[in-house]
DNA sequence: CTGGCGATAGAACAAAGGTTTTATGCCGAT
DNA sequence: ATCGGCATAAAACCTTTGTTCTATCGCCAG
């Protein structure tokens, strides 16, 4: 992470003209577009301007290659066009779940990785995901083979879909949680099921469901 | 629609590598970066190439513009970052679908869209969607408010998951379909539901499922 | 006042990259 | 065989575009 504060009011155009002409061009600007559209009188001018957002962390500069301004995103990594998350394990009722650092998904690219919609990461951040292995969440509507995109966090408010580690068990398991005083409701989706309770202190957050991911065909 | 059929080894491999190279940088690749990856003699050779690719109606070019290639999808459209398909109605057993033409989605803008994965419409061709309503799809492991996307076609193979309309009840549901001789087997996903018998020529398929988004939070 | 620093200018350079021109080999149809 | 379309070549050509050099201006602390 890298200084974003106060910055002069023609960086900032130059900042929101990249995006902008990004989105609409699907390339991103030459120096010159840039020059032209935030009425600059040099090159040179846009070059420095470029250079302290670069230094800023604002964006990656590819040496001597035309239009080879790349975005970043606050967490100085490229902002693609088709997002993807890690695979970082699987998950089955019973088994243990993978140990998982939010940090150390950027080191090793041994994982698979799947494609996500490009708001996920923009609202909620890093995310990592989960393979789905056997029937055994089929009552929360997710089919062996699905792939879970989850958010992690060790906090949930009632209701939310989350991965929940229970401490007694060493055993993961998605399902709806409710806070329930000092114990707590761990609800499958489908009703014919019944929760589970436990205790507030045996269980442990792990991250939340933001979207399901199923292939068909 | 432009002609698509049988095309040289090399363009096929130029088109390849300016998806690839797309993916991998977020820009599209430079005539030389082409000629570079796949080995070929000539600048002339890529530009000759890329004019075929053009005509034939796999990209556009941006003249005497830097990287000024646009990939475009098999209806002649921009592959934009962020594909966005219509929810053109709703379905829930016992009420009729609404009437969709594959063309007419492309008018009207009054529609609510979702972002979906870009890889989909590059898979899939032109995408619409529908959103649950009511619980009455959750055999299929389908909730309410979910939303599937569908491609639309009237074919589809034993086990896909469709959008099937029952003349006779003129009644629109979702499930896998199974063709056995003279009858078809409307299967849901969950075992503890019974299958749906129906004539043949009772059933008409509007589109097959390719995946489902359902959002938490 | 004055030196330092951020920001701006103008101009030119040089590499990158799109385009063109001319020539050649390879078929399949006539 | 031979003519014409298709694909490939080699080499220039010239625009686009990243980069650099030098100079200026406003501001502020010393």
């Amino acid at each position: 992470m890298v200084s974003r504060k106060k910055m002069p009011d023609r960086r900032r155009r130059i900042l929101e003209f990249i995006q902008e002409f990004y989105f609409e061009n699907g390339i991103p600007p030459t120096v010159r577009d840039i020059q032209l559209a935030c009425e600059i009188s040099s090159t040179s001018v846009v070059d420095y301007n470029l250079k302290q957002l670069e230094s800023a962390g604002y964006l990656n500069r590819r040496k001597e290659v035309a239009r080879g301004i790349e975005l970043l995103d606050r967490d100085g990594e490229p902002v693609s066009s088709a997002p993807r998350v890690q695979i970082v394990g699987s998950i089955a009722a019973g088994e243990p779940l993978p140990v998982f650092s939010t940090e150390d998904s950027a080191a090793s690219g041994e994982f698979d990785t799947v494609e996500i919609s490009p708001d996920l990461p923009r609202r909620h951040g890093k995310l990592f995901a989960l393979s789905v292995k056997g029937t055994s969440m089929i009552d929360a509507l997710i089919d062996d083979g699905d792939v879970v995109v989850i958010k992690p966090t060790s906090e949930a408010g009632n209701g939310e879909m989350v991965v929940a580690w229970i401490k007694d068990e060493e055993e993961a398991t998605l399902k709806k949680i409710y806070h329930e005083g000092e114990r707590v409701r761990l609800q499958p989706a489908n009703s014919t099921m019944s929760p589970i309770y436990c205790d507030a202190e045996n269980v442990e957050v792990r991250g939340k469901v933001v979207t399901v991911l199923r292939k068909y065909g």
